[in-house]
RNA sequence: CUGCCCGUAGCUCAACCGGAUAGAGCACCAGCCUUCUAAGCUGGGGGUUACAGGUUCGAUUCCUGUCGGGCAGGCCA
């Protein structure tokens, strides 16, 4: 409806202006009085034109092809032209959903190209935390956005198993086994001191197994022996990692390990090549990078005078390896703090003149989250010591209410997470007011006992109260909603569009029955919270929250 | 000091490449259940969109500056 509309209206501005390139924007507007559709185009030709854009709108009226979807025109305020649909398109909606059912909202904008969306990506040195939870809830959504805009999805998780957090891991652990407490003036003094490295120190000392993705390891029990404990450390980690992020449901199609990057020769491989490249220089005993040449504020250390590769090395032999892998588009989801790595891996992957575009891969950063309970900021979890853990905040409050409440705000804003809030079975609680309407929906359809078949043909003309308009609306503005979140890369504008989804039908549902005997009313209606029910499901869907029938 | 993000009602947040009277929820006040889930609905009060300029028909949105909060600026990751 919305492509017809502006088709119209770019015909009619043709007559109008035909030299003149202006894109032609319908957008919907804030208040029902202003219709279904309403554009500025005459407003925004005023200027080039010279005329009194109200002249201008008229002129464009006068010259709109006729159709049989629009029940009215008018011109309003300083310029707008407003379009009020007539009710048989108002209704069509309805079928659109009946017919794509789980479908209804997807569209084929990807193509089936391929996308790569990295997120969590956390260290294996302690369980994930709220911070790792809003990249989980985040990342995951975009994915599901991605796909249902056409794209074929790889979701990946990279983690830093190399390097010198990994050493500290290691003897954090080995202090552990030998009895050593935090207090003690022998524990490695960056050390990590939550209780969870007890667990792993028992583990170890017990000959335990653990399994993580596609590797096995059996601990030795041997104090001696640093390399078996850091593989099993890591191993341990990358479990409890995994069982964080399967309470969280969110499922991994592929792991990537930093090691494997050097084990394979990547590393060193990226290394030659940006030496070749010419960008690199030596200085003070280190090998530099002349990230100046790629916009940024200084060069940076790749390799260090103890011999030693600088983080961000193997991120671009990384990153490297993602375009050989044939990801034309790859998303970074990650915590802001992260923010400066991005220039330098920009800048390796232009030194290393590959074909890359400059502004490869796309970064998604989501700022800070600070978790209130009882009206204080919680710092703390027993089991990790310095932070909350994602496994509290799902134990506390569910994994529906914690995916929803980390998804559900722009990323680029810090967040609160209100622990009271979030686990409130009350109508404070958006994601129990958006599920909630759902049931309300399974539980008048499970009393009607009807089929669905029959509200598929049922005649909608009885449809047409403000209620039902602004549902009918609300329905068809679903689908460019579900486009215009991919394309923002902004999981938070579903959050809102289902919290006003569910407000119309709590609204309608207040001020009318359903089951009531005159059978076309009934079956009109019906058909209507049907659908509402068929685009509350799909839209949680995308955000990963579950639709009960029953609460 | 420099760079990035943010600043909207008492609180938590929206506002679709700049659009019409800046919207929700919570909290506060007043109403609505003999009938399909009151975890809901209806109405009310509450704003100099941090501040000062600029751009234009029009600015919460774009630009400049100031203030405030966060994060970065390591041969740590």
């Amino acid at each position: 409806m919305k492509t017809h509309l502006t088709q119209l209206l770019k015909l009619a501005a043709k007559t109008i202006a035909p030299q003149l390139q202006t894109d032609i924007l319908l957008e919907r507007p804030k208040s029902a009085e202003h219709g279904d559709f309403a554009s500025n185009i005459a407003l925004v030709l005023a200027k080039p034109l010279k005329q009194n854009p109200r002249v201008i709108a008229a002129k464009i009226i006068e010259a709109l092809p006729a159709s049989e979807y629009i029940a009215q025109t008018e011109i309003a305020g300083a310029g707008f032209i407003n379009f009020f649909l007539n009710s048989t398109s108002h209704h069509m909606v309805l079928n659109d959903i009946f017919k794509a059912g789980k479908n209804f909202g997807l569209n084929h904008v990807g193509n089936g190209q391929k996308v790569q969306v990295e997120f969590v990506s956390a260290n294996p040195t302690g369980p994930l935390h709220v911070g790792h939870g809003r990249g989980a809830a985040v990342g995951d959504c975009l994915a599901r956005l991605l796909e249902a805009n056409g794209w074929e999805v790889t979701r990946e998780f990279y983690y830093n198993d190399a390097g010198a957090q990994i050493d500290n891991l290691t003897a954090s652990v080995l202090a552990r086994c030998k009895g050593i407490a935090t207090d003690d003036a022998r524990f490695p003094e960056n050390g990590y001191r939550g209780d969870y490295i007890i667990d792993i120190a028992e583990a170890y000392l017990n000959k335990e197994t653990v399994i993580a993705d596609d590797i096995k390891v059996t601990a030795s029990g041997d104090m001696t022996d640093e390399n078996a404990v850091r593989a099993f450390a890591v191993a341990y980690l990358r479990h409890e990692q995994d069982l964080d992020l399967k309470a969280f449901q969110i499922k991994f199609d592929v792991f990537s390990l930093e090691s494997a990057l050097y084990s394979e020769g990547r590393v060193d491989e990226t290394v030659k090549a940006l030496i070749n490249s010419g960008h690199t220089y030596e200085e003070d005993n280190a090998l530099w990078l002349k990230t100046t040449d790629f916009g940024d504020d200084k060069d940076r250390v790749m390799r260090k005078s103890e011999g030693g590769y600088t983080y961000f090395v193997p991120d671009v032999a990384y990153h490297a390896q993602k375009w050989k892998r044939g990801f034309i588009r790859v998303i970074n989801e990650q915590g802001a703090d992260h923010h400066s790595t991005i220039t330098r891996v920009r800048a390796g992957l232009q030194a290393l003149n590959m074909g890359i575009p400059k502004a490869w891969p796309d970064y998604v950063l989501h700022q800070m989250v600070t978790v209130m309970r009882g009206g204080e900021e919680v710092k703390l979890s027993k089991r990790a010591g310095s932070y909350v853990t994602l496994r509290d905040l799902i134990e506390e409050v569910g994994c529906d209410a914690t995916r929803y409440f980390l998804a559900a705000r722009r990323a680029d804003s810090q967040l609160v997470f209100d622990i009271d809030l979030a686990r409130a079975q009350t109508n404070d609680n958006p994601v129990f007011y958006i599920q909630y309407a759902h049931a309300r929906i399974s539980s008048v359809l499970a009393q009607w006992g009807g089929q669905l078949a029959q509200l598929n043909t049922a005649d909608l003309s009885p449809l047409h109260n403000p209620h039902e308009i602004a549902l009918l609306q609300r329905l068809s503005a679903y689908p460019e909603t579900v486009e215009n979140a991919a394309t923002e890369l902004a999981p938070h504008v579903i959050a809102n569009y289902l919290k006003d989804l569910a407000s119309d039908l709590h609204s309608y549902y207040n001020e009318y029955k359903f089951l009531i005997e005159d059978e076309t009313v009934k079956l009109a209606r019906l058909s209507l919270i049907s659908a509402t029910q068929q685009v509350l499901k799909n839209g949680l869907d995308l955000l990963g929250v579950s639709a009960p029938e029953k609460m």
